[in-house]
DNA sequence: GATGT
DNA sequence: TTTTT
DNA sequence: TTTTT
């Protein structure tokens, strides 16, 4: 192991000490004040404590208050570290700072000026699965072969769209081609649907809160004058929507009321740039120094992870792709152990070979089963190593598959909550129209889109023009169902009016709708689980609200109460929460893979 | 308490939405967590894409499967996306702490032969490339690693 | 009629079972068919795949989308694969009878650039390959040949 | 145009000038006398010229009886071509020659020796799309992951053995890996229920008669007496099977009773086998002379189809494969028009720079549409042609898509169809159980296949149990729609036993199901389509006995009839050859595309 | 109690 | 083929 | 990705 450096010693709590165990270039990124700073933090070279460090000292040296900085990051893990971090050393004043994912951000400057946006407070987020059923839907009235122009292909399209604040009366302009054609037709009838079921997908929480920015001079001023201080991490990450959002959040001259630019302070690594495919743009870390002008950069190269073995590799891969900004990771920790090479024959030997590397160096000692990870390039190749492991008797987790907020049981329950909270929420609706199975088919929900469509209603009440005989077609056996089904939302809209809590909201759901007696009954083993993750999604609930009461209650705890943020343990604040988590919980944290920072 | 976890990191992990309450909120659930027991590392090798392992870092780290058609993958067929290929290699090397691996298989299940990564060169810049070339490693006998090269 | 011409076909091409009377049965029904009037030569371009193509011959062949990733295809990844693609191209080239053009689009939809197959330096020898780098032919004005490369 | 060489003119009806338009090479294929003899025809040489020429100079200048020779070939057209140009060389005596495709000549053989292999005579014939279905069947009753191991990656595995004449055990035994050892037994399975059902596949047909000759000496001596004359087209294309079973059938020497070999020709060309993916292997024609003592070869390099230059270049072009017996077309009739290269800028202008050059041609005359062939490497290729031409009015039709005989209306008729003929045609009849809708749901399909297995008797046999109400499980609405299915095929049934022709027992089938109805009263315009296409099934059908009863009819129409084979005009004739036309029918022949040769 | 909506 | 929200 | 039966 190499020996821990002198300097890296953990900063105590008093100010002092903030500055001591960085290194030159690190105290410099912390110290930086007045124009736009752009840090290029290579690998393990100490990033996050640059970030963290340079907050506590604007808090703490520079008398800057929590409230005006706001840190942005891509996944809720590396915000929930930079607030614990920073809480570590100021305490709670932390709790009134705005650190969040650019996503999070956005929901909480557009459920304040949803209004504006004629989007009432209360809309839905949609992921990429509420997305594509959309585009589902869209396509199909518009007659598209979903054979040639498959759901996702058209959503991978317009989100590129958005992710170039492209918006869809420009994309049907510049189509060059059927499928820009195709794409700029379906673009321009989702977003609109959108609007109608009073939602928001992923991109368009940046494309419209930059649209907000943009055309509302007042507002951008409001957050302008609030926040002083921008920090945004993993730069090299951000696609020209959430460049073009940092631009109109911290600004890069005096407003037209005088107010100055926030100092902005980015931290990234083109070299760790991963996501191009994704819409992620290089450029915007490789032009910061124009797009701000008087920005200054700083190098980090000092490593504090690997040896200089593994550095030296690192260094020689990238140094191969042309028109990169040289920089070169080093260590005063030594060399380490030697790298190891091995070709096997195939596959399955080379699965057996890294097993039995694993097992010797756990045998020796020399490392536990959780200090070791394999990585590889796709994920079936999996397979072949758990193949092995398994017969092997060797412990391993395959990082990956389906998230708990992404199984169907999941979703579906969370689509009667948010229909509960959104009744214009469309696609949550139709999800949950018949589900558990009621006698709703295909041809019912036909019917009443085709109503819902010709009458400029929306699809929730044309279920209720259904029961009162006024959607034409629709026999009365359907009516007769969709009757039921009604009167079940009401009965279950009632609770939620009566402000029963989310957990007892949930509870009525599985009982009513007979959803969990379905999978109990089911001889499937699968549906044996999914009852399993629905009590866990009930417990999770239970606790939401349990915890937030109990944290209410106490004195010393700072509630700082935000407007248009949804009540503390409400159904809307619950269905937040897992609308931008629906991806996390990939690598767990405490149990193996450290944080590392960069 | 699994339930407990997941509502642990749950709110771990979402601190915002709930403004200045989020932070209190992980500090009660982490007291709770911890005053029932310590939480369970558990001791297990971790699998993961290259792409997964971004931000995080391991004491032994291994890269297998480094052929031509995984690393750079065969779609990456522009000079940009072969770019954003050996970026992700960077980022794979970067997480190991003390010990690095790499390996690839000299023929596929079929029977047909793999190409060594093109990357590989840099990798082990002592070696020429065509020291990589495919060999047979003895695929019997346990702790065979007469094949294994250190670099 | 069309009806007529199905079974003419069918039983055109299937002689055997019936034993000895298939031949009398083909004739009958060329018979019925001609008595009725001359069989609709319809005056349309083929599309068809190389493979359909075998065995058949046109008096003018086009051979459009010759690039690396089409001839061979991409799939080919052994040379035994590659070879088979020669063939297959060897094919197409062979039903012409007098007059032979093929082509290939120097840009894909996405606008990234496409390779010429690797197979065309053969099919122009006294060319070389370097002569079938991508190059932009005009795109509008009717009947602009003005690239087209006579061998 | 090249000119006509003086040389190619129509051979006329006298024997004498068999050979007179021939040159040396062709002339010496004609007559070559005595052992295996390899004709290596390059494209365009006139091979199917020396084919006929051989077989009408054997009948006339050899004095070889017809019912001595055999030709196979790989398609029904190349059989029908083959069958008619020698019956304009030597008239009605061609009839009766064996001029068949491998797997028609197969049924033939295997019609009249079933009862050797444990089978019945009215054996159906699955395609590729029966297989598929039987292979998902077993998968399923395996608890095989659908996901994991897709019926057609099994298919085409067990395909593959087949072609290499592996037995299911052989394959089991041979297993190495996950995935070999589940095809195994999915084969294993998947033969026994072939069997059970009365049924071979396609790659069966092949597999067993092989079987059949090596197992059965004196059926294989029986077909050597009688052939003593076997040629092969297209030699290249031969998979491993298909090989043996030309082996079989010629030997290589006398067998134990002292037959003598039968004078084996094969044509082909290696540098035109294309089909290695599907298993033909190029090793059979490299190695003729190696697997065929004394064999002799013959090279036709002489083209009378292409000018020069295109000869030149395709010479070019094949050079470049390594290991390639040498062979250089040529031909005499000059250089002709020059080889013309285009680099559009993408794909639209390239489909658009074809479009013009083929208007230029036809508008100066130089050729008809039909004359004009355009070529690509994959099936989606032809879309930017087919955009293109229609937005210019250029006529053009597309080679390929889904064939008559596998449209799914037509093939629902031809599976009630096959339940007549071959009522254990399990895969044939559990298609149409359900179809149109009559009740018999999946739950009700599971509890019969379950009871059929369990008391080990045919599908078929355990619908009659049920309706005795002799199936546990089932409820007594299931029982009664399959009283109403069984009575159904009862009345039909009755039908074929009565001697009903073919197009009766067709309509029936289609009004006593109701099928015709559901079409005519559906909204869907597809269903008018395939109304359409059963009429033209009816029609075929009805020619089909019409033409076969005036032939018979015809005094001077020569009617071999032999044994095993299906009496003219009937059911099972039917069905045999609709069941191996399967895929024909894609360049129609008379309207455009001229047959070559090579 | 399974089916088709 | 990779997939931070 | 090609698909003679």
């Amino acid at each position: 192991l190499p020996a821990a450096t002198p300097v890296r010693k953990p900063a105590a709590g008093g100010q002092a000490e903030l500055l001591d165990d960085l290194n030159p270039a690190q105290r410099e990124a912390v110290t930086h004040a007045g124009g736009p700073l752009l840090v290029v933090a290579g690998a393990g070279s100490g990033k996050t404590r640059v970030l963290t460090r340079r907050i506590a000292y604007l808090l703490g040296r520079r008398r800057v208050h929590p409230g005006e900085i706001m840190a942005i990051t891509f996944t809720n893990k590396a915000a929930a570290e930079m607030r614990e971090r920073v809480a570590a050393l100021v305490g709670r004043r932390a709790n009134a700072m705005w650190v969040s994912t650019f996503h999070s951000m956005c929901v909480r400057i557009l459920r304040r000026e949803a209004k504006t946006l004629d989007m009432s407070s209360s809309f839905s987020i949609y992921d990429s699965d509420d997305t594509k059923r959309l585009i589902t839907l869209v396509a199909r009235d518009l007659d598209i072969d979903p054979k040639r122009y498959a759901a996702r292909t058209l959503a991978v399209h317009i989100s590129n769209l958005k992710n170039e604040l492209t918006d869809p009366e420009t994309a049907a302009a510049n189509a060059g081609n059927d499928l820009e054609r195709r794409v700029a037709e379906v673009y321009v009838e989702y977003q609109r649907r959108l609007n109608q079921a009073n939602a928001f997908d992923f991109d368009d929480l940046i494309m419209r809160t930059v649209s907000l920015l943009q055309a509302f001079p007042d507002v951008a001023e409001y957050y302008r004058r609030r926040f002083r201080h921008v920090l945004v991490d993993e730069y090299q990450d951000t696609n020209h929507a959430q460049y073009t959002l940092v631009r109109e959040l911290a600004g890069t001259a005096p407003n037209s009321s005088g107010v100055e630019p926030a100092e902005l302070v980015v931290v990234g690594d083109a070299d760790q740039s991963i996501y191009a495919f994704r819409g992620a743009t290089i450029r915007n870390i490789e032009e910061f120094e124009r797009d701000f002008p008087n920005a200054h950069t700083i190098l980090l190269e000092q490593n504090y992870r690997s040896t200089q073995t593994i550095l030296s590799a690192a260094n020689a891969v990238i140094e191969r792709n042309p028109n990169r900004r040289a920089k070169r990771l080093w260590t005063d920790s030594g060399d380490g152990e030697k790298i190891v090479g091995y070709v096997a024959d195939n596959d399955h030997d080379e699965a057996a070979f890294v097993a039995g590397e694993i097992d010797a160096l756990a045998e020796k000692g020399e490392a536990d089963y959780s200090d070791v990870a394999v990585f590889y390039r796709t994920n079936n190749q999996s397979r072949v190593f758990e193949e092995i492991f398994i017969r092997l008797g060797l412990p391993y987790k395959v990082v990956g598959g389906v998230r708990f907020y992404e199984r169907r049981e999941v979703r579906d329950m969370i689509a009667y909550l948010r229909v509960l909270a959104n009744p214009e929420d469309t696609v949550s609706l139709r999800r949950v129209l018949n589900v558990p199975k009621r006698g709703i088919g295909d041809r019912a929900e036909a019917v009443v889109a085709t109503h819902a469509e010709r009458e400029r209603i929306s699809f929730a009440q044309a279920l209720r023009d259904a029961v009162e005989g006024k959607v034409p077609l629709l026999n009365p056996r359907s009516v007769k169902a969709i009757g039921g089904f009604v009167a079940l939302l009401d009965e279950l809209g009632a609770l939620v009016a009566d402000g029963a809590e989310v957990h007892d909201v949930l509870e009525a759901v599985l009982d009513k709708t007979g959803y969990r007696v379905e999978l109990e009954e089911s001889e499937d083993p699968q549906d044996h689980t999914r009852v399993e993750n629905l009590d866990e999604l009930v417990t999770v609930a239970r606790e939401f609200t349990e915890i937030t009461a109990e944290v209410a209650a106490d004195e010393n705890a700072e509630l700082v109460v935000e407007e248009g943020v949804p009540a503390p343990g409400s159904l809307p604040a619950f269905l937040e929460r897992v609308s931008l988590v629906a991806d996390a919980d990939s690598v767990p944290s405490p149990d193996g893979g450290d944080e590392g920072d960069g | 308490m699994d339930n407990l976890n997941t509502l642990f990191r749950l709110v771990e992990r979402m601190p915002v939405e709930v403004a200045g309450s989020a932070l209190a909120l992980s500090d009660e659930l982490r007291r709770r967590a911890e005053a029932d027991h310590a939480p369970r590392l558990e001791d297990v090798v971790t699998l993961a894409t290259m792409h997964k392992a971004k931000g995080l870092e391991w004491d032994v780290v291994f890269l297998p499967g480094l052929t031509k058609g995984f690393m750079p993958i065969v779609h990456a067929n522009t000079p940009a996306a072969v770019e954003e290929e050996r970026r992700l290699l960077y980022v794979a090397v970067t997480r190991a702490r003390h010990r690095l691996e790499y390996s690839y298989a000299a023929h596929r299940d079929v029977g047909r032969p793999n190409s060594p990564s093109p990357f590989l060169a840099a990798l082990v810049p002592d070696r020429p490339a065509a020291r990589f070339e495919p060999r047979t490693a003895g695929s019997q006998g346990a702790g065979n690693y007469a094949t294994a090269i250190e670099c």
